[in-house]
DNA sequence: TGGCGCTGTCGAAGCGCTTCGATAGTGTGT
DNA sequence: ACACACTATCGAAGCGCTTCGACAGCGCCA
């Protein structure tokens, strides 16, 4: 591999004119930098990039970490990772895929050792160690989720109050007043990460606020049977349902609709939001406000490069507003039978 | 940060010998040592990364590549990416997670500026533009999967032609002797990855050494019933089916059998092979011999620490040996009615 | 007792880059 | 013609580590 000598030796030049030529820090004249562009073409060079680190203090590097819970799903995450990858290439950045079984292992690490610049981290829980460690680190660092105590530390994360409201409207606006959530298992919601729980308190208040009695059910893990069936208990003439929950449940939860001879929008009109899979591949497309894995992961990649080059202030928590996306499942109620 | 002249002070030591006590690689006194150890544990210090890649010409990175097609399923990538992260951490090695557009770009890049000391290669096709580059650019790497071509690189997959063989007997063990195999989509066999050829090639190949009439047949993009078929069309009295197909596919063709009256395995024994999920989540659990993504990048990685450390002589081709997982889907044939 | 080989430690060089300060060269206003 | 500001370039220092060669001190054998 050529190092910067032997660019500036080919083109007849200091190796820090090299450099300023390459960095453009300092001016250059135009026909001096053109033969280093030249030389550098020729022998195909690249900067060495430890050397370069080493100088610059600067990695170009950012770290993504993801928890490895056996339990969870890992190629959710895998998602985020790979749309946090594309984000920070855009930047000029490459990632570290860290995926320790100690959760804060690889982030001290990274960190201690200025391996990486910045730390974006996924799949938050409420109450998550990362949170802390992130505090005391003195290093930049972004979650994707929101964990309970954000004090001290950057987030980024779907507008869940906002997506909830939203799907509301849209039923609302379709003159459906019967109006049930199912959400996440209670377990998910009370122990993980708390996004179901900020679903499930805009959509009790919001439907309040619009005169509506909030109906909320709780599937099991896989299975939304049951969820359907409370809802059902005290919204027997139900009419439009909002899904914030697994693929899985949210199948299940069409299934159930239909077996019970409930059709889809006839009947009932319904909308997924704040689901990380897309509705196309459910027995019904469902309109949907997604989570959108791009738009949160480019958002964060964004606000820490931000912070590693221009040492920006950094924000605390950053919302990314909910978008709708129609595809027939709500339609206006038909006039219902006298 | 402290850095090793912080230590060395702090230890009463030089530089070098807290580098040798650390490194191991000349003796120190026991005493010296220990010194050294208590200094680092009280200042918490980790060598930086960068000035050690610099000055060792190893960066103790491994970066994995996986392309980018749109219409490909990242997630399931990700996970190999994820099993190839696990297993390099066990090495010492932290994982560069390289997704470029361009194929060829971010290894290219990892090479030349000596950012990763090899390069795992993910989702490799039959003609593999990776291939050319990895002849070229005289840099460790390692290929998880099969291009035509391997001379001059190194690859490691699952033993398909086994599998096909392994899946195979196990029926023919159970009595069964009308068997078909339900490959992949006839373009997706001709066109990318080569495993599922090999493992058709070793199905008919197999078969035919038994003195059985080897019975392929190929699903649409995500149905099976057109290939069960086309199946019974040639052995109407089907008893044995191996599956090396898609989930979604294998899902679809146990509906067929469902859908036939034919019930598994009283009638038909089945199998799925080199299959990368798990048949739990069918209807029915079958048996299965997978394509376990932890076997295939905990080899690579290790192949991949042997060339980067002791520069190994590379192998060729090495195949992981097939391992069948009995879930009660293929007994032996009920007596045939006469 | 002198020479020899070990063992344990140190100093210095060097990895390839960035960046600071110095300086030669150029043009401008007086 | 001279000072002055500016531009373009260079040399050197330094980032924090690894590693090589040197060598002091030691025990051992002759």
């Amino acid at each position: 591999m050529p190092t910067i000598e032997d660019v500036a030796r080919e083109a007849g030049v200091s190796a820090s004119t090299v450099s300023y030529a390459l960095s453009g820090k300092r001016s250059i004249r135009q026909d001096t930098r053109q033969r280093v562009l030249d030389a550098v073409e020729r022998l195909g060079y690249l900067p060495n990039a430890s050397a370069r680190m080493l100088a610059a203090k600067r990695a170009q590097i950012m770290a993504v970490t993801a928890p490895l819970h056996p339990d969870t799903d890992q190629s959710a995450h895998m998602v985020f990772a790979l749309e946090v990858t594309k984000a920070a290439r855009a930047h000029g950045y490459d990632t570290l895929l860290l995926v320790d079984d100690d959760a804060s292992e690889g982030m001290r690490r990274s960190a201690a050792t200025a391996l990486a610049d910045g730390i974006v981290v996924l799949d938050v829980a409420a109450h998550d160690e990362r949170a802390d460690l992130a505090r005391a680190l003195n290093h930049p660092a972004v979650f994707i989720g929101i964990p309970d105590r954000t004090d001290g530390i950057v987030c980024v994360d779907l507008d869940f109050a906002a997506a909830a409201r939203e799907a509301v409207d849209a039923l609302v606006a379709a003159g459906r007043r019967r109006i049930g959530l199912i959400s996440h298992p209670r377990t998910a919601v009370l122990r993980e990460s708390n996004f179901p729980l900020r679903f499930r308190d805009a959509f009790a208040a919001h439907t309040r606020e619009l005169g509506l009695s909030p109906a909320v059910a709780y599937p099991d893990l896989h299975a939304a049977d049951r969820a359907l069936e409370d809802l059902l208990a005290v919204l027997p003439d139900l009419d439009g349902l909002v899904l914030n929950t697994t693929e899985e449940v949210a199948q299940s939860a069409l299934d159930g609709l239909a077996a019970r001879g409930m059709t889809v929008p006839g009947d009932v009109a319904v909308v997924a939001a704040g689901v990380a899979f897309p509705t196309s591949r459910l027995s019904i497309t469902l309109d949907t406000i997604p989570l959108d894995a791009a738009a949160s992961c480019g958002k964060a990649v964004e606000i820490l490069a931000g912070i590693v080059e221009d040492g920006l202030e950094a924000p605390g928590v950053t919302l990314i507003p909910p978008t709708y996306l129609s595809h027939g499942s709500v339609v206006p109620a038909a006039p219902r039978p006298a």
